[in-house]
Formats: structure tokens, C-alpha cells, sequence
DNA sequence: CGAACAATGTCAACAAGGCTGTCCTATCCT
DNA sequence: AGGATAGGACAGCCTTGTTGACATTGTTCG
């Protein structure tokens, strides 16, 4: 065990706790992470998808009509990395391209029925996870869980939120 | 259920505020995790080592003498997968084995100097990100953070934690 | 109009880090 | 002695990330 040292002082004793403090949220962020993407593999598998296309379908669904140069920015993988996970999806017939209105170029991403209802089981089966943790905690560790992750993601992520999510 | 809607309107459903509420969770741990493991990415880069092995680092440097099967259950990963990742720390010297005292079957894991060295380069880069997020957040928004983190994880997860976490 | 640029797709090849399955050794325990 | 356990090792596979080069189509601007 390393040094702990208790003074007390102006603003702490607090380097101890700060230190420890940040190595549990590294914990948290692993166990966390892990259980709650977790949570929709078993669905995932049986379709022969993987994490990847969840993301994709994720996203998507949030942002029906999205450039596909928006998506790749949104998740910040290669063209290439993208391209297998959407052809997979488009020939599965869960993802639909549609010419863009103003720019023909674009091909701008939403789901197809099927995908609305995939991506509505492994929504539901995260939301199981969430639900139980919302309400052990209760309403205020909520908002201070979305503060605390919010403050981690960087500033571009940030911006985006502002800009999807309606009024937090 | 406790009152997960802060600023529910008039006429607003419920249902319509909880299940954003979930959609922005999923958000939150995608961007956070992703900002967060990424932080430390550049000297890992710099080294040639990758996420698996700053992960393990980690927990053997947060649980010194540790046997390779406690390792294997907490990443939840196979022996094979643990195997590259191992031989690479150990043979880059970060990290060593000793055989245990009551079982010589063991191999008990512990960093060696450098990789207290190494593991605190990548821990600081870490504890930068958070150290904003919890200034910015506030005390209480960061015990929020715990408990709804902790509610994600599975049982055996935050059993984890209650063994080893000194007290929160 | 034509040139430059932009959005997307595609091909080939590679690396990291998961996985499976099998087999081996050393050690422990009954 | 014999079975169970901790760990290592080999072989091979899959997903998902990477790079780089190049093609196609559509937009924009001089």
C-alpha cells in the first residue's frame, strides 16, 4: 500500500482520497462499461453481430438521415472499418441508404423497420441494466452520473449532445 | 420507480422521458469510455503496448501478489488472450511473477519498479481527465457518478470493489 | 464549361486482441 | 498413488480496428 498521508489542511487530506478516488472510477469505468455494452451481446450473437454494428445501429436510429461522413465522425473509426460493419447491415436489410435531397453525393443513413425493431431489443435489454441502477440510486446520483460523464467526454462529443439531445 | 424526470412538462410522458434518459446513458458511456481509455493511448502508442495491456497493469498494480486466475476472472478474458499480453510485460519487465508461498503452483503477479513507473505515467494521464470532470461536477455529482456505476455492474463486479475499495 | 474539390465506396493487406481446443507440467491434496 | 488444480504453450480462427491507393459521382467556383 502507498503513502497515506492524512494532514489536514487547507482544502484536504485529500491527496490520498483524490488518488483513490480516481483509481475506483477506473474500476467503475472498466466493470461499468463492460457489463452494460455486455448486456446486449446475447441478442447480438445470435444475429451474428457484434458491438460494432450495435454502435452503428445506435447511432443511426438517434440521428435518422445522417451522412455517412457523420457517422464516421460520431464514432471515430476508419472508412474502411465502418464500411464492413454498414454493407453488413444494409444486406441484412436492417439499415437503409437514401440519396440526399440537397447533396446527391450523400447517402444518408436510417433504420428500416426491421432495424427500428432491432435495435429496440438491444435498447431493451440495456435499459433493464440502467433502469435497476437508476433506481437504487435514485434521481440526483442520476444527474450527477451525467455530469461526471459528460465532463470526461471530450469537447466535440460534448457538442453533440448539445446538439441532439433536446433540453438537459 | 423514483422521479427520473427533472424537467418533466406538463403532458410529457413518462415513458418518453425514460427512455431518453437511457438513450443519453448510452451516449455518455460511449463517448466517456471512449475519452477516458483514450487518454493514456499516446504512451501506450509510444511503447507498442495497447489497451489490454494498460488494463492489466492496473488491477496488478492495484492488487499486488494477485494470481493469474484472480487476473483472468476480473478481465474476464481467456487464459490464451491474458497469455500475449502477460509475456509482454513481464518480458518488457514491467511486470513479474513469483511463485506463492503456500501453493508453488502460483505465480503471483506484482509490477516491478518500472512498472509502477510506467503504470503511473498512464494513470495520471487518466486522472487529468477526471480530475476536470470532477472539479466540474461538483462533490455530490461524483457520488452520484459511484452509485449509478456501481448499479450497472454486475454482482460479482461490485463484490470486487467491497473486497478490495478501502471505504467510500 | 472545365477544373478542383468533396462524399462515398472499394480493394488489398495488416495488426491487436478476443476466441476455441488440446495437451503438458508442476504441484497439491486425499 | 491418483485425481484435481494452477499455469503455460501451441495452433488456428474471427472481429474490428488500421493504412494506402484508387474509382465514382456530384458540387462548386473561376
Amino acid at each position: 500500500m502507498p503513502d497515506l498521508e492524512p494532514r489536514g489542511g487547507a482544502g484536504t487530506g485529500h491527496l490520498f482520497l483524490r488518488e483513490e478516488q480516481i483509481r475506483l472510477a477506473q474500476d467503475l469505468m472498466f466493470f461499468a462499461y463492460r457489463d452494460f455494452t455486455g448486456a446486449a451481446d446475447k441478442i447480438l450473437d445470435e444475429l451474428g453481430l457484434g458491438r460494432a454494428h450495435h454502435r452503428a445501429l445506435h447511432f443511426i436510429g438517434r440521428n435518422p438521415g445522417m451522412t455517412v461522413g457523420d457517422l464516421l465522425g460520431l464514432l471515430r473509426i476508419t472508412k474502411q472499418s465502418l464500411a464492413r460493419v454498414l454493407t453488413a447491415l444494409i444486406e441484412q436489410g436492417t439499415v437503409q441508404q437514401l440519396p440526399g435531397r440537397n447533396d446527391r453525393r450523400q447517402r444518408l443513413l436510417s433504420l428500416t423497420p426491421a432495424g427500428i425493431a432491432l435495435e429496440r431489443r438491444l435498447f431493451d435489454r440495456q435499459r433493464a441494466v440502467l433502469m435497476l441502477a437508476y433506481r437504487d440510486a435514485g434521481g440526483p446520483a442520476v444527474e450527477g452520473f451525467r455530469r461526471v460523464m459528460r465532463g470526461v467526454m471530450d469537447a466535440d462529443a460534448r457538442a453533440y449532445l448539445d446538439r441532439t439531445e433536446p433540453r438537459t
